[in-house]
DNA sequence: ATATGTCATGTAAACGGTTACACGGACCTC
DNA sequence: GAGGTCCGTGTAACCGTTTACATGACATAT
């Protein structure tokens, strides 16, 4: 049985299809006997509008593109959970896609994604992306998400220099000079970014740069630590490109018999749920990933329904807040580390707070 | 100015519709001169089909609907990581609604998708909701990924019963005799049929059982760590519903002092990447959750494209699977322990291991 | 009484694809 | 050369909505 059709509707409602469609959509007036007629019609028979006829004779889809480098670790979850709080307060949906490591999988995606969404959020952090990017789109609104600073365009970019500058200056505080950042992938330009930060701010304390290779992976991250621990000049601190490798890192190294933060210091990137969850919990520079991912589709959804308006194409600056953990200093009261943490982390803010008490551990 | 239409190509390229449609489709004979003409066409006029329309021709969206309970935790983003794959595989795109904790959101978010998907996926953890999601559905195929088994709908389930009750004995076979349960959220079908699993070894080992409640949240999880830890009686052994409550409950006895597993054993539930980068390493039951996914999704696409024919409404079982890591037996060589739970943990397959280096950390 | 305005309702033309069917030309066979 | 196939192409109907515009009923003003 094929399903029903706003004409079936109409007519067991008797009423015309033009009827019902103002029923349904609530526009344009109706008596309240005709809406009665035609809700129970629509009940009786079970009735769904046909999304792929309305967004043919409205041209809008209510659907939001996302497209992700992966999924993998909980910033990515974090990100597309508050899109999704903050689309279906708006009455969008959602369609993801993740996993694209390479830039034409990413294109191959935006591709298929063109003409069935109304707006796409991109987040491609390579070299050249996001070129690629808008020029696939066409005349289908994007908001970038990507590391390179982008004026040009509407994105939202983290300010990876400040963040990594900061990094080092509250290791340097410490009084720690043999500093090692391990980098994230090349070609990477967040990872880049913070790279950046590290060599200006180490050039500015006057000390020598180390630089490890990273994937942001916890596998390389890990792998880093152990030849840290192994070589010869042994590092005092550790500023991993994100906290991924740096969970990983702190792992090889303490599992090599090194004390963190006696022996080494460690400070990550991102604050993702995980970190505080390690001990001892990771100094790190905190981006309120789910906040940040509604405040991107507010954005989009707003550029898409203000449609020939100047679209404010500025590129927004989301700057990370440096939160102080054990990693870097020790705890006074080892035995209650952990209502440490929870007074140290700042707090939540409305989405993570409401909805995800889990940020908060 | 309006996006091409495939009239507008038509004309570009000095052919009919009708060719046109059936280059881009690649079904029907055409001309290698006439192919080309067209492509050149839709090249100049960037010309992208519109999905609506199609989909109203061909009454195909080439969409999956997943209904998440919530993002939260790294189980469902591994989750929706799997399906994505798959679904690419596969040409199909993912619209992906998460954050329902009640089963009045969850119905609501079904019901938006009615129309605009050809199959959805419900991870409905609610009483009822399995009714509830086949009901509102209509004839939208469904796959049921909810808890309670359900031989009547093509669902995925968990062998929630028969994890718990390995736990249970593998904590018995320790030795270990005063062994908590930390529950999940009542009216959560996979947590009840955990506590099942864990009061019926318990009775058959001729221990008594104790229960403390939980949340599935890490949080909730601590504070159950705590009570346990300022308890009369202490236990020996925690069995939590899973991996989120166990690692919460794991740092609360930590910082009371207790040391895992010499003085406590754990064991969680569903083997989050997570769970092998706490310390000690936790000893869990293994869904290989990606590898759910994408299974999820490769049945639902089954029962899509074979339409009429006998959906064969199976329901499937996934059994999990004990990995021992340090947090119930104690490692041998504690200064090598990653490299220990590397070997303990069972390889990953297909997808975890060729597109997701996290998971073998 | 007729003119005028208001308002609920109906009619029909888009929207942009797919595809059954018709058509005409090239090639083959007898 | 007539008849038959095959095959590339075009025509037009159809998919299920929305919505501009037309219609007609009824109330009010003149």
């Amino acid at each position: 049985m094929k399903p029903a059709t706003i004409r079936d509707v109409a007519e067991r409602a008797d009423v015309s299809v033009a009827s019902v469609s103002r029923v349904l959509n609530g526009a344009g007036p109706v008596t309240e006997a005709t809406r009665m007629r035609v809700l129970e019609a629509v009940e009786a028979l079970q009735y769904v509008p046909h999304s792929g006829a309305r967004s043919l004779s409205t041209s809008r889809t209510n659907t939001i593109g996302v497209i992700l480098p992966d999924l993998y670790g909980e910033y990515f979850s974090e990100l597309i959970r508050g899109m999704d709080v903050a689309a279906r307060a708006r009455g969008y949906h959602l369609i993801v896609s993740s996993s694209h490591d390479s830039a034409d999988e990413a294109s191959a995606a935006i591709r298929s994604m063109r003409g069935r969404v109304d707006g796409m959020i991109v987040l491609s952090p390579h070299v050249g992306a996001a070129n690629l990017a808008s020029g696939l789109a066409g005349r289908t609104p994007i908001l970038l998400m990507n590391g390179g600073a982008d004026v040009e365009r509407p994105s939202i970019v983290i300010d990876n220099h400040g963040g990594a500058v900061a990094a080092v200056e509250h290791l340097v505080a410490l009084g720690r000079t043999r500093i090692v950042h391990i980098a994230g992938p090349t070609g990477n330009l967040d990872a880049e970014a913070r790279m950046a930060g590290y060599m200006e701010a180490m050039a500015r304390a006057g000390l020598p740069p180390r630089v490890v290779e990273g994937a942001f992976t916890k596998a390389s991250g890990h792998e880093a630590g152990e030849s840290l621990a192994a070589a010869a000049e042994r590092p005092d601190a550790v500023f991993a490109a994100n906290d991924n490798m740096a969970v990983g890192a702190m792992l090889a190294l303490q599992d090599a018999g090194l004390r963190v933060p006696e022996d080494i210091a460690i400070v990550g990137f991102d604050d993702i749920p995980l970190v505080s969850l390690v001990r001892p919990a990771l100094t790190t520079l905190k981006i309120n990933i789910a906040e940040t991912g509604k405040r991107a589709l507010q954005r989009l959804v707003g550029s898409i329904e203000s449609a020939g308006e100047v679209a404010a194409a500025a590129c927004e600056v989301v700057r990370p807040e440096l939160v102080i953990r054990p990693s870097s200093v020790a705890a006074t009261t080892p035995a209650n580390r952990y209502a440490r943490h929870r007074s140290l982390a700042t707090a939540g803010e409305a989405i993570s707070k409401g909805e995800h008490p889990d940020d908060q551990v």
